[in-house]
Parts: C-alpha cells; sequence; structure tokens
DNA sequence: GCGCCATGTATAG
DNA sequence: TATACCTGGCGCA
C-alpha cells in the first residue's frame, strides 16, 4: 500500500525519526495531551503487539499525558497507564487535525485515534519503541522513583543530582547520561552543556566544585525548556550562530545549531581547534581540546 | 539495493 | 564490555 497522500490543513508534526531526549517526550505528552485528552479515543495495535492491551483501552477517555526523563505516560480513566519508551529509534508521530485516518502504514505499534481540538480528526502512531506497556499507577511511580531529577520538571530536586556527582570518581561526561543520576540528558544535551561550561567530559565527578554544577543544572532547565519549545536541540549563542559568524547553518537530521555534538574534525566555533571524539560509556562523546582543557595530560587532549 | 549509523536501554558474560 | 532490539536516513555500489 502508497503512503497517503497527506494535505491536511496543519503539516503533520513529524516524530517519527526524533531520536529523542527529554525535550521530546515532554514535547509529545504536551502535544498529546492538547490533542486528545478530555474525550474518549480509539485505541488499536494495526501491528499487532499491543492489540490485546490496546482492546482494552479502546473507547476510554485519556485524561493526559506526561513525561519523566525520556518516559512517557499516557493516562486513561481508570488507572491505566501506557507506559512508553521510545528508546533511539522509536518515534510518535502525532497528527493533530487531518480531513481522514489514513490507513496504517508500517509497523504501527500503537495507534490513537479521537477528534481534535479544531474538530476534525485526529491521530497518532507510535512505532519502533522498545516499551510499550500497559500498568497501573504503582507500577508508573516505580519507573519514576529510579530516575533522577529532570530539568524539564518543576518538581526536580537538583540537589539529589548533585549528591551523586559530588561523591563520584565516574567521568561526568557518563555521569550526566545516567538517566539515575539526572533524567532527560541524552547525547547531544551531554555533549553540548560540557562544552558550554568548558568541562572536560572524563574529569571525574567529585572534582566539580558546586557552582560548576549548579551553573549546568540551570543551563540544562533553559536550553531543554527551549527544546520543548521549538522541537530541535540549539545550543549556539547568539554569537556563534551561522548568521553571527556567516557560515552555513548545520544540515543534518537532528537539524539544531550545536557546537561540538558530531562535530569531530571540524573547527571549534569558539577558538577553531579541530573537534575531537571518543567513545565514553558506550557512546561517541565529543569535546574541543581547547576550550574543555581541564586534564593538563596530554593523553586525554 | 545494501550496510551502516543514530539524540537509548536492558541484559549477558 | 559486547550485543541485542527496534526504524529511518544516508553514503555507496
Amino acid at each position: 500500500m502508497r503512503a497517503p497522500v497527506c494535505c491536511p490543513r496543519f503539516p503533520p508534526l513529524r516524530n517519527a525519526a526524533a531520536m529523542p531526549e527529554g525535550h521530546t517526550l515532554r514535547r509529545l505528552a504536551d502535544e498529546i495531551s492538547g490533542v486528545f485528552a478530555g474525550s474518549p479515543v480509539r485505541v488499536s495495535s494495526p501491528q499487532g503487539r499491543f492489540a490485546a492491551e490496546a482492546a482494552q483501552l479502546d473507547g476510554v477517555v485519556l485524561d493526559g499525558a506526561d513525561a519523566a526523563g525520556k518516559h512517557l505516560f499516557l493516562e486513561f480513566s481508570g488507572e491505566r497507564i501506557v507506559h512508553i519508551h521510545l528508546g533511539l529509534i522509536g518515534g510518535f508521530a502525532v497528527h493533530p487535525s487531518v480531513s481522514e485516518v489514513p490507513a496504517p502504514v508500517g509497523a504501527v505499534r500503537l495507534r490513537l485515534v479521537g477528534q481534535g481540538p479544531t474538530g476534525d480528526p485526529a491521530y497518532a502512531d507510535l512505532r519502533g519503541a522498545t516499551q510499550c506497556e500497559l500498568v497501573g499507577p504503582g507500577a508508573r511511580d516505580a519507573v519514576v522513583a529510579r530516575l533522577g531529577p529532570d530539568p524539564l520538571r518543576p518538581d526536580a530536586d537538583p540537589d539529589r543530582a548533585w549528591q551523586r556527582i559530588a561523591r563520584s570518581h565516574r567521568p561526568i561526561g557518563e555521569l550526566l547520561m545516567d538517566q539515575a543520576v539526572m533524567a532527560g540528558v541524552g547525547n547531544v544535551y551531554r555533549a553540548e552543556v560540557l562544552f558550554r561550561h568548558r568541562l572536560h567530559p572524563l574529569r571525574p565527578g567529585r572534582t566539580l566544585r558546586r557552582s560548576q554544577f549548579s551553573a549546568i543544572w540551570a543551563d540544562l532547565v533553559e536550553l531543554m525548556a527551549d527544546g520543548v519549545r521549538v522541537g530541535r536541540i540549539d545550543t549556539v549563542r547568539p554569537e556563534h550562530t551561522p548568521e553571527a559568524m556567516g557560515r552555513p547553518p548545520r544540515v543534518d537530521d537532528h537539524g539544531g545549531e550545536v557546537y561540538v555534538y558530531r562535530r569531530a574534525g571540524q573547527p571549534c566555533l569558539v577558538c577553531g581547534s579541530l573537534v575531537r571524539t571518543d567513545v565514553l560509556a558506550g557512546r561517541n562523546s565529543f569535546w574541543c581540546p581547547q576550550c574543555q582543557r581541564v586534564f593538563r595530560s596530554r593523553a586525554l587532549q
């Protein structure tokens, strides 16, 4: 079957290639709430892997959606919650207003169909998620409880993260990615926030000063909130934008303007040194050897 | 058309 | 530390 020609009044917000960090999940939760909450929703699993659970939820009112770190929760009436984790490649494409709901394309694990705020049909398709399970409040709370503070949540207590970091010999670049230390930060925000604070990713957590941690936290609160608003990760300051520097804008699949993430071998936007990369905690890490020169040892530069 | 890589995490050894 | 899992985009034949 061919993909349906797509001509809604509003262009569909494509989250399918999201490769999500916390901002993506917060944005999805807000959008799904805005589109579906308060009314009964048709729930199905065209692909079949969530069919039994979908049948139980079909026609039930969606009370709302919430996000914690990189986890998404769809809260249906009767304390039934769908716990979703997109993993590396999952996506949840929300179409707030279409003239007609198309036949599913590809492996759609979960489909929501309802009436959007405009009165037109609305639907959302979940694909490629590593986690999609029907749980109760207890299981949801357990998931949230094992997460560190989330910079996107107003109820977050950054001191919990600081207590872990200040005691740890592990590299800060690893600690920032540990969802039990801090929730929602992924590989892009890790690389970028460390650059912005001139910290080498291998620097042990316990060598950070409290003021440095506080500055990082405050920065993440702002950067990630921007990410929610804009729908992509932009971290360069005004003086380093393509327009300000007269350089071509970045073109790749995540689209945001960044200092070091996936810029290995290219000149640092601040000092011109070539951006370096190495694997840290199983993921590619990027840093500027000059701006983030924390260790004097040449071996680590 | 194929293989690889990717904003993530769980599990096995 | 290695690998498995899931999908889409890209570079390269």
